[in-house]
DNA sequence: CTTGACAACCAAAACGTTTTGGTATAAGAT
DNA sequence: ATCTTATACCAAAACGTTTTGGTTGTCAAG
């Protein structure tokens, strides 16, 4: 039972095009008119039914956010804090966030059709890009609007919001160089997702130009987890050699990592250097604090939206 | 330019009426039609406007959930992971879930206020109860439906599901004590949150049956976040006679604590134990691994939804 | 034959907006 | 007096469903 156009109508004595047009505040609508329907209506604590709204301007004003996971529960402060930003921003804009979770595959390119096909959504976004993407060729075949955070490999004319992993994990790589270190082990991440090769290839990129050869027996592929990163340090640590520094693919894995080398009586920054990727919030209360690259992701977030 | 009800219709040379009762297996249609319906519905990619429906059923089939964050930004693996099992749940029972942030406070009651006339919502999760929450007065009163997970100081006779915060924290104090200590130094929740309370008494109520006096001076007010525990650590292990033990009112803040003590020289689990609560994935990978007690809080979040 | 019951169908209303395509009145121009 | 223009208003259509309250045949029972 909410207040409604003609409620307001029947109040001020008028039609309901006219109240719909004075709080539009359209000009075929005298001045008096306008100021009794103004304060009818606020008075009444009228409040448009969005639904109607929706209807009838054939869109949704939501925007839609799958967010590929593996299993259903997932704590990951990337997610999180990129949804706070886009949230903030979406809701700055009058716009609802729908936002679900989906294991990458069949199920996921369904979520993506139905929210389309019922007119949940009026865009996408699109996280985690992957080297070969299906939801982005299904939704730039079929001209539905999306902004991704990330490209394929390839194709990228479509709107996107990018870091430049290549160049920060070549940073990141130079500066254990610098330190002296020359048996660098890596952990990188799904193989499918298209920074993981980016960033990989930045670690490339520095071990060649100080002349070291990029060893493929260092490198294991993690999956992003904090559990993952321990399991891949713990085997890259018990190696027969094992190398003086691992470069984790984000800072998830690089704890996980730090937390292997505590267990296995390797001590953190002296024995081993540790390094991640994102900056999340936990990096910096690590012991030692980790050392990573930071990413805006709220800020990144706020953009994509 | 989704395909309508309408366009079935023509199609199977049927009126609307038809085609809507037979895609609902109204027995009023007959099974030719019926099979006709469908098929032609599938073979043209029918999916029902869920705008029309909604206006139409008057129910938008969304739940609400408004996080009170102080900050835009934050990153509270406690949140991901209910939101996880709030969100998997209504999805799995074809119902949306519309989450935004709020810190506490006039905004925040207003965003339920509009959320519910305007019909985007038809019900509530209600996430950290406060010892007296206005959200909950407002809905209670208005009548809308909603679920709470915590409860309010006195009130309860609304639907909620709630942790034994008391009793977890008696046996978390139990257990130090068994281990001997007598000085025991505490970082609670925000006053105004319930759960802070229960989890407060929760520890005097262990003190009290060993015969020890409850000393507020090494009792500090934290406010959740890892930075906050660390700063309150720092101040309590700072003291002439630092505790022996600090018992936090939530891992992160237990995280955060660590970390202080690691940065005073303190060894943790030897010089100073540390006790956490929720068990977040984040707790098993310290060093050494926190002493916490678990909450299953995707289960919590799934049961709530 | 009628009557009643039943099966199969459908036109129209309703949900609450916004937009379209008007009309009525008054004032000014011719 | 007639025409134009501007001002203020509004009925009706539209968005795509679901539901209400029918109507039309057909067939068996009386």
């Amino acid at each position: 039972m909410p207040i409604t156009l003609e409620d307001i109508a029947k109040r001020v004595g008028k039609s309901i095009t006219t109240v719909s047009r004075a709080l539009h505040d359209y000009d075929d609508v005298s001045a008096e008119t306008k100021a009794l329907v103004m304060q009818a209506a606020d008075e009444m604590g009228y409040i448009p039914s969005s639904t109607a709204q929706r209807l009838q301007k054939r869109r949704s004003d939501t925007i839609g956010m799958v967010l590929p996971t593996f299993g259903p529960r997932f704590s990951d402060p990337f997610f999180s804090e990129f949804i706070a930003g886009v949230g903030n921003k979406a809701a700055s804009m009058g716009q609802d966030l729908l936002v679900s979770t989906r294991p990458p595959g069949d199920l996921e390119l369904q979520t993506y059709r139905l929210n389309i096909q019922s007119g949940r959504v009026d865009g996408f976004i699109i996280v985690r890009t992957r080297r070969v993407d299906e939801r982005i060729k299904y939704l730039h075949e079929t001209n539905f609007p999306f902004v991704a955070f990330g490209r394929t490999e390839g194709l990228d004319d479509f709107p996107f919001v990018d870091e430049d992993s290549h160049h920060g994990m070549y940073l990141l790589s130079k500066h254990l160089l610098g330190l002296g270190h020359t048996r660098i082990g890596c952990i990188s991440g799904p193989p499918e997702l298209n920074f993981s090769n980016q960033r990989l290839e930045g670690i490339k990129s520095a071990l060649r130009e100080v002349g070291l050869e990029y060893d493929p027996t260092l490198c294991l592929q993690g999956d992003m987890t904090q559990s993952g990163g321990y399991i891949n340090a713990e085997e890259l640590l018990s190696l027969d050699q094992p190398p003086t520094a691992i470069i984790a693919c984000n800072d998830l894995m690089a704890l996980g990592a730090m937390s292997a080398a505590h267990k296995l009586g390797f001590i953190v920054g002296q024995d081993i250097s540790i390094t991640g990727f994102d900056d999340i919030p936990m990096a910096e209360h690590s012991h030692p604090p980790l050392t990573t690259v930071n990413q805006p992701i709220y800020d990144i977030g706020e953009m994509v939206c």
